[in-house]
DNA sequence: CATGCGCGTTTCGCCAAGCGGAACATGCGT
DNA sequence: ACGCATGTTCCGCTTGGCGAAACGCGCATG
């Protein structure tokens, strides 16, 4: 494409992220009449790139020196990348370990919308497997991913969650309040949090928090298997080693 | 400005921004279908977005799965922007104290296109100061800036900016290479470099590098006076404590 | 103090490119 | 094998992006 003019590129965009680069990589405030010489575009081409990239929030105008720099919606767009690019990084060769000692599926999954939503997938060498989708949403309340993140949740924000109405997943899923409060508590304790049969019918999973350097529930890994794979002592040795791996890769973020 | 429609605005800017917005806060690769749903527009002119951030390399399109993510040009001037941003806030304190204790005025400056440039400056409170203005570009070798950094390059790079024509900025400049090198060799044993004149009639500058977790000089910072309240003394006082605040800034930045 | 210049903002007419719907191509699931 | 969803290509339309010119403002210079 490189060698090949691209017939759908919208010229105006293009031309916007030059202006973007220019004054992100410069190490100082930028004024109109830099972007024009720099550019070799028109003042008012200029002008108009300026002003777009300043309402949407990607540079900030500063009206006292008629100068241009990186805006709020850049910075934090950036920070989000970069936080959930490294997050990924970090948990990886967890994921990857854990799929080699069970050899079953291993996910990640943050919190979005009031929702699961899965981020990473490793799965296991198995025609049998528990499959989700990455970009898949699914209730917090009937997810391992969920219910892990939910027990180290502030008290106030996961009575909001449980506030919410409680969809049957399947005939097992639990939707009485208290019983749930009841387990999460369970799941606090142990360091890991358990579904069987509530979010998918012949699905368990167990699953553990990623929570950040105050403690905070950023994101989870679990574990799925089909239930015959699962017996009880599987499940608390994975239990265990989820917990550990989410530990680690807490520490590690931490460590920043 | 929020509640009155700027007319300047380039619309489809402002969308193709949205786009990025939604890939690079997305904790997954996104699909064009997903783009085209969440923010309610056709799908050719998603198509066309999406098309326009990958060629400007602000995206990365993965063929085989047809997801989009956050791509290289994105993350180059994201952290280019974290990067100058975060030099700027740390040197600040340093160089304010520097100020409080001179009264004179100091200077942070970066190499850039083979020139010095002025990233940032905080002026002494006394009537007559040396003025250099955010933004300027001035050579390195007739600048304590320049020489600072010019000091701490690697050899073949420094040989390269010296084999340069050296400007004659004032009849004190300096433009014999082996003068100059034997200058910097100096300068590198104290910790400092100063220029006398070499770049404005009547100033005397000293300045200091500050290196990345490699050695690196990456900025330099300087104070600046006129010549006469510049005795022997005090100039190697000034020079002493800017190498101590250079110093203590390139510990900060490596120490992330 | 007046003038000129540089910079930023506003106006206006032009035209081409951005737009979006429709059609087409592909691959996947049933 | 068929239907559907997704991505890509095509085509005609219209409007908005463009850039030159004019205007306003502030600063430097004589």
């Amino acid at each position: 494409m490189s060698d090949k003019h691209n017939p759908y590129v919208v010229a105006p965009v293009r031309k916007a992220l030059s202006v973007l680069e220019l004054v992100a990589e410069r190490a100082h405030d930028v004024s109109l009449a830099t972007v024009t010489r720099e550019l070799k575009i028109p003042k008012t081409t200029s002008f108009r790139y300026l002003q777009t990239l300043t309402e949407a929030g990607f540079l900030i105008h500063d009206l006292v020196n008629d100068k241009y720099s990186v805006g709020p919606r850049f910075r934090a767009i950036a920070k989000a990348d970069t936080s959930l690019h490294r997050l990924r990084k970090l948990a990886r060769p967890h994921m990857h370990a854990l799929v080699a000692e069970f050899n079953e599926t291993v996910n990640l999954g943050l919190m979005f919308d009031g929702n699961i939503s899965y981020v990473d997938i490793i799965e296991a060498n198995q025609s049998l497997r528990i499959q989700g989708r990455v970009g898949d949403r699914h209730p917090l309340h009937s997810t391992a991913l969920g219910k892990a993140i939910l027990a180290h949740l502030p008290d106030a924000q996961r009575k909001l969650h449980l506030a919410r109405p409680l969809a049957l997943r399947t005939s097992r899923t639990l939707t009485d309040v208290e019983t749930l409060e009841r387990q999460l508590r369970q799941s606090l304790k142990l360091g890991y949090a358990t579904e069987t049969e509530e979010n998918d019918d012949g699905a368990t999973c167990v699953g553990a928090a990623v929570l950040d350097d105050i403690g905070y529930p950023i994101a989870a890994i679990s574990l799925s298997a089909p239930r015959h794979r699962m017996p009880r002592e599987t499940l608390a040795k994975a239990g265990a080693r989820l917990a550990a791996a989410a530990h680690q890769i807490s520490a590690q973020i931490a460590a920043a």
